[in-house]
DNA sequence: TTACAAAATACAAACGTTTGTATTATTGTA
DNA sequence: TACAATAATACAAACGTTTGTATTTTGTAA
């Protein structure tokens, strides 16, 4: 049974005097007077009033709500992200809604398209790896919605600022790391090929590879295409079974690539780091418990929410500026070492 | 710069007719001629019109949001759940709101008072193990907004649906299990003491050893009390380096504190599973892919998310019934056989 | 043509706030 | 005691919809 919420009428007419006085009252506004105010509090109390969170928007056409877009909930890597958001804006007192678009581009736009309809004060998107043209972005952005993409970015937005990490480098960083250490068989396994943060790590390998002049071997490269962690798995199981050259170090670019090649390579008899040493890309904290523990190049999750956010709540209050510059933050990343490298873990 | 959204009234002055008109054509209502409804589409989409939510809901007095309110993010349980409930309620085009309470009751307060001004139209929510009492739960339902409670529930809230899984018998199951294999020496790595399904999990194993008359060994328990991963590892780390007893199976009341454990009893040069057999809780799929994989006792966290969301949908229809029989649900558990239990992969 | 029912549309209140302006009440001062 | 000046409060419009009722238009039959 639906009770009737008490509304500001209500408190209104129980002591006698006017909803802008009860509103203004409880707004502490000085412009009522200290034993008025007294009296609407402890009548609100009573009555069990609680504000109208939407008539409270629709009057201030601010909703306190940022819109979150992001491909899957099943990544580590976007729930980080998405605390890292919630961390900074709840500071601030807004809170987010968060979608996933399921890696799907039309999903993604209906999303966007719900969150146009004014229930969010600004938006933060991660686009999915089927995303290819970013007009459904740039409408929103020319709505005047502050927008904030993060990852994955194939084609920079003007008028939304951008928050990534430098996949190139921090991919080639880790394979230069195995080349100076004398590897020179090394595997590649890559994900899906129209993800862009995918594409940067495999050319990362492949500049790598060229500054040291080691020609690369199709056969030492794989992509991974499936979306599934099951078929991944089995992907990356059928390709060491049938791989005929033995490998001294195997390059990732996900923890998950890295730790099921460490599980068939175990199988495969082969001894981690002694014959071959791995490398993952992300860091979610499984690769720490993993036995050997995997070495990573660590993503900086957390602070890529927290950034996305910070630069969405300054946009969000200088909406007044007609121009405001809109910037690309890179975020850096490092090498963890752990076992998979022979370090400590 | 903020522009000006386009509205009904907009439509409405360039068509000369009235806003009542628009809005019953964009509704389809059979109300307004057809080729009226083709002038106002046509005028709509060439002025880029989009409603807006926050009207359309103060007027229907409907958000289409549903709230939820979970622990934490970094928990793939409650991730899962997460997904359970989006993926049911996005069928019936409604939204989720998720908060973290970060396991302190008085954040769980805040996020309740907050969904309580009208944000949403119903709350999905998992208690924190720090909440003891249950009043301001009750509160939101005494004020007719339709609630769904699941897992680590320690009091019957009446006026709420409950979904639960039976974790005494899922942790009986388990034990039992160990101990028709013939294992004496069961090591128990139970969880904080004030979470509720961590106390069932707790009683489950004493019920099943005190079944089979097996003497409980305090030495072959221990409760972790971290919240936090690296703690948790540490702890159970001093705790088997520190055992004196050689056990022969180990149970843990979540999968990572299974993972850990096998993580440090190879590190002991013990042979999983053939000197100890280890059994974890919650199923992740992380289990999965560890070396050796590891048997659990699988909860069915995408299911409670779907039921929940069912039941309060349910609720939802039914609002105008005062008397709508609450329910309780169980939901199953099984236990996955992988390699820590000597099993294949 | 007129009359009348049916169809189409317009009007206006409602949803629960906020907020600028108008009004009334309360001071202090001469 | 009257009059500003100011404090306190009330009024009413606005936010952008929906929806019940009133009004106008259209079509049809006498």
């Amino acid at each position: 049974m639906k009770k009737r919420r008490v509304k500001l009428e209500d408190i209104a007419r129980k002591l006698n005097i006017s909803i802008a006085t009860v509103s203004r009252a409880l707004d502490e506004s000085p412009r009522v007077k200290p034993s008025t105010r007294e009296k609407v509090f402890r009548m609100a109390k009573a009555m069990g009033y609680m504000p109208n969170q939407i008539a409270k928007s629709l009057s201030s056409g601010k909703t306190n709500l940022i819109g979150v877009i992001i491909p899957r909930y099943d990544e580590s890597f976007f729930i980080e992200v998405c605390r890292g958001i919630d961390h900074y804006v709840s500071k601030h007192n807004y809170k987010i809604l968060i979608s996933s678009s399921r890696t799907s581009f039309e999903s993604e736009q209906e999303n966007l398209s719900f969150f146009e309809k004014g229930l969010v004060d600004g938006i933060i998107l991660c686009p999915s790896h089927e995303t290819e043209t970013f007009s459904h972005i740039r409408s929103i952005i020319n709505k005047g919605i502050p927008t904030v993409l993060f990852d994955n970015i194939k084609e920079e937005v003007s008028g939304a600022d951008h928050v990534l990490i430098d996949d190139n480098k921090a991919s080639f960083s880790a394979v230069e790391y195995f080349i100076k250490k004398g590897k020179k068989k090394i595997v590649f396994i890559g994900g899906i090929k129209d993800k862009k943060v995918f594409q940067d790590r495999y050319s990362g390998y492949l500049d790598a590879m060229k500054k040291y002049n080691i020609p690369i071997d199709e056969d030492l490269i794989l992509h991974c295409n499936s979306l599934d962690r099951e078929e991944e798995d089995l992907e990356i199981s059928r390709y060491f079974q049938n791989l005929k050259k033995r490998p001294d170090a195997v390059f990732t670019v996900t923890d998950n690539y890295g730790l099921m090649s460490m599980k068939i390579l175990t199988k495969l008899n082969y001894n981690i780091p002694k014959d071959v040493e791995v490398i993952g890309f992300g860091d979610l904290g499984v690769g720490k418990v993993f036995v050997p523990s995997l070495t990573c190049v660590a993503q900086p999750s957390f602070e890529m929410g927290q950034k996305s956010a910070e630069l969405l709540l300054e946009q969000l209050k200088d909406e007044s500026d007609e121009k405001h510059k809109k910037r690309v933050i890179t975020l850096e990343t490092k090498i963890v070492f752990r076992e998979s490298t022979g370090h400590l873990s």
